[in-house]
DNA sequence: TCGTTTGAGTAAATCGTTTTAGTAGAGAAT
DNA sequence: ATTCTCTACTAAAACGATTTACTCAAACGA
């Protein structure tokens, strides 16, 4: 679209770099035709029946040799679709969204949709702000991942991860009973009653309902979490950082745990580091129980006990149910949460509980 | 964009939910007014300085009241100007391209520029469509990471890892000799001697580059290393089973080798693994050192010394480059490479080569 | 031979903006 | 009284496609 100073056709005839983009109208000057005609028989318009193969032809070679390449903004304004959705995603590198990304992908592609991505960085000005810019832009529709949705929308949305009702928002989540369900079943059935819990940041989405269905979870099995066994994470970065400063304070409270159920495989990861700095050994000492199972989980060292979420497929579902919905093949009675399920993976750090300590 | 059925004003006489978006004509209309006054004082340009005050108010209070949005769409094409780039990348869920993209992000955010994503997954036909269907999309710009560029552009293109030169394209890339150095130095410095070394899969864009550096830092110390210990990633999977692969087959030679150059974290840490499981210790009987820095190197287990590409940084440099060169700030004669420097990061995954050892 | 199809196209409107080139009227200058 | 300059606007032409509603000639049917 830059314009660049001039065409400059070379030596061979061809119209190499520098040359700037030839328009349907151009293409039809040169071959003494309307644009009519060539847009018809360009997008095999029903219409086109009457132009003879050998006009057709004529048009199809000049397009190749000129490379015509059609406006998609031109078309888009006009036809009123741009193929494109918009994503919100809180921050790109923290190996959650990449994956709900690649899912979204690679629904999208062979629909010959594309995807604005636009991360929020969790400040409010943005996410404020970025929804607009992005229906400004004439997106068709927005997934947002793990991103609170504050408008009523006029436009098809899917939320992932997103717990709340509002018109309009599909959800896409978790069974979060059935994982939390998991979790804590395999700790018991290991053996452990004194459970610590790392609960998420306040702004992620999964914080609350994650919490309360393993507080319940843990609850049914009358081995319920003391409060001094429960920390929040801290701070916003995606590095296991945050779990491991915040199990560094659990370990503070010289409360007794044998298991940790943290909030992600990404915090467990530093849980892991802070308990074995104090010299617990994990899983000897303590069982460690992730959530999510990204890439990486597996080659942990000890390899991660997880929850895995099915992020690529929620991706997916995500995007297909906004395609859907553009179809038309969704309404206002169709379901708004879509249910997807956890799977309970057991690596390393995790173990029976230990019956030699105090 | 998409038409809902009906323009339904509420009770309240706000319209909500289902309103479809005014243009500047209905708005126009509504206050007996021309779009080209309207546009004019909207845009504050410099002819709307004739229009009182007293009209301009009126305007901007029914914009914001019909809660009047331009079309990004129909301005673009008007203008000749998306603010749109397209970024291209193998995939997105592998930590490198993602850090990469936050970059590229943080950069565009700033000047009201957006992005297109696109993964081509190291397959021919979408490397050989998927730049034709940006420029359709009238992307102003291409960033490709780690991917290789196979056509002369009229437009602005960097590329992330890039190492073939190609008029109008520009590379940013890590200085290797440098990085070799760091790696191959600290190995010596520890009195490592038999060092054995993972190259890249061959689609990537490091993989020649860095094994030809890592090589000739390696002879320059007179510790070549044997053909035997050099062991190339197979499979494209982002996960650490690719090292963990390779790493199996370096041991199933049986020569022996005291240090491990991995061609990235993620394959680190899969070399790791392997190398536990046949009782090796990571770094009393080996010492590995990764490549990228991702997040999670700090945390592993042992903690990962690596060789810290500042991939963010490169993200941003490209972009920022793209945005200079749409401004006509840098042209044929500006550098067509930009380096970016690597850091050496010592952790837990590296000693001093042990003496008793045979 | 006249009217009707059919074949092969085209003119012009449209999408929603921006922008160039005006215009109509009021007051000032000559 | 006429010209000139402002002020406060507007008409219409872009941008590059798609699409509706034609046209004109030749062929066909009666």
């Amino acid at each position: 679209m830059p314009r660049k100073p001039k065409e400059k056709t070379e030596s061979n005839g061809h119209t190499k770099r520098g040359r700037t983009a030839v328009s349907l109208k151009q293409l039809a000057a040169h071959l003494g035709l309307s644009t009519t005609t060539l847009s018809l028989v360009l997008n095999d318009a029903p219409s086109a029946s009457s132009i003879p193969e050998e006009t057709k032809k004529r048009i199809f070679a000049a397009a190749k040799e000129l490379e015509y390449r059609p406006n998609y903004l031109a078309r888009s304004l006009r036809v009123q679709r741009t193929h494109t959705l918009g994503v919100l995603v809180p921050e790109l590198s923290d190996g959650y969204s990449a994956m709900v990304l690649n899912g979204v992908e690679a629904a999208l592609t062979n629909e010959g949709f594309f995807y604005l991505t636009a991360s929020h960085l969790h400040r409010d000005d943005l996410l404020e702000k970025l929804p607009g810019v992005l229906i400004e832009r004439q997106v068709e529709g927005i997934i947002a991942v793990d991103t609170p949705v504050r408008f009523e929308p006029n436009l098809p949305v899917v939320n992932v991860s997103g717990h709340d009702e509002i018109a309009g928002v599909t959800n896409v989540i978790l069974n979060h009973q059935h994982a939390a369900e998991l979790g804590i079943g395999h700790f018991f059935d290991l053996g452990h009653r004194q459970i610590a819990l790392l609960k998420g940041q306040t702004f992620s989405s999964d914080t609350e309902i994650r919490f309360d269905t393993i507080m319940k979870a843990a609850c049914d099995r009358s081995i319920p979490i003391a409060q001094r066994l429960q920390q929040q994470l801290e701070g916003d970065l995606p590095s296991p950082e945050v779990g491991y400063a915040a199990t560094k304070k659990l370990i503070a409270t010289g409360d007794r745990f044998t298991a940790l159920f943290a909030f992600n495989d990404v915090s467990a990861i530093g849980a892991i580091r802070a308990l074995e700095e104090v010299g617990l050994r994990v899983p000897e000492d303590v069982s460690v129980i992730g959530f999510d199972d990204i890439y990486g989980a597996a080659f942990h060292n000890p390899a991660l006990t997880t929850i895995r979420q099915p992020l690529f497929e929620m991706g997916r579902l995500a995007a297909k149910t906004v395609l859907q919905e553009l179809a038309g093949e969704r309404n206002g009675n169709s379901e708004s949460v879509l249910n997807v399920e956890p799977t309970l993976i057991v690596r390393q750090s995790t173990a029976r509980v230990s019956q030699v300590r105090i």
